[in-house]
DNA sequence: CCAATAGTCAACCATTTGGATGAATATAAT
DNA sequence: ATTATATTCATCCAAATGGTTGACTATTGG
């Protein structure tokens, strides 16, 4: 609750979700379940060592978790990092209507003002 | 309403949103209003031009329009477009609970089964 | 034990990105 | 008319990005 958002985490998800491969990649996780990179890799027209790097940085940004067995590394989408960037848009969403609350009582006052 | 989510808009969406100066930029649109170049310009360590780079950056992706008035360009925040964004967000969550909604029918099933 | 499989790491390359600076354009002010 | 202001455009540069290929490591199957 009230997690506090890091510009640079805030930064590192975005960068790593403005991409339409790793996008691709989450929504094929979010629909499978947890995946082996070969298997991920199979989706994508580009050599299995871009697709492992382009986990790597959905790893990073923490969008993403990686759990080993023996040689097969599987991959499972982490949706609550994108709470994150959701919070970042709500505050700025909150900080507009506020301003145009602000406004709207300018103008009433000026109406008061004027009725006099 | 039910607007269709263009790929390359999302990516073009996602990646101005992923620069901190950006994103700093349309904060201070949505607190002050419509502004100038100039006067955003103020708010950064960096060149006039480097900061109307970015403003080019979010007018691309729709996140700000300009009105033009005389020498004067006014930049305001357009927060719409994030809905794009928000839109895909749900999408995925969306596509997630099913699946998890999916596994539960099948436990659901499997103790069925094992009642008998 | 040996070969195949699953992955990452390292080096390389072209393109994009974020910045700087200098010049150009258009409007406004004196 | 000239100068100052507001802004973009063009060029340049270093660093980051998205991709490739080849080598390396670790695990598994025959």
């Amino acid at each position: 609750m009230g997690e506090y958002v890091n510009d640079d985490d805030l930064s590192r998800i975005l960068k790593a979700v403005g991409d339409t491969t790793r996008r691709h990649i989450l929504t094929l996780l979010v629909q499978e379940g947890a995946m082996r990179v070969t298997a991920l890799a199979a989706h994508f027209d580009m050599s299995l060592n871009a697709v492992s790097k382009h986990i790597k940085v959905l790893e990073e940004a923490g969008l993403v978790a990686r759990k080993t067995l023996g040689r097969e590394h599987f991959i499972a989408a982490e949706l609550g990092r994108l709470s994150l960037t959701e919070s970042w848009f709500g505050k700025l969403k909150s900080i507009w209507e506020l301003r145009l609350a602000a406004l709207d009582n300018l103008l009433v006052s000026k109406d008061e003002q004027n009725a006099e």
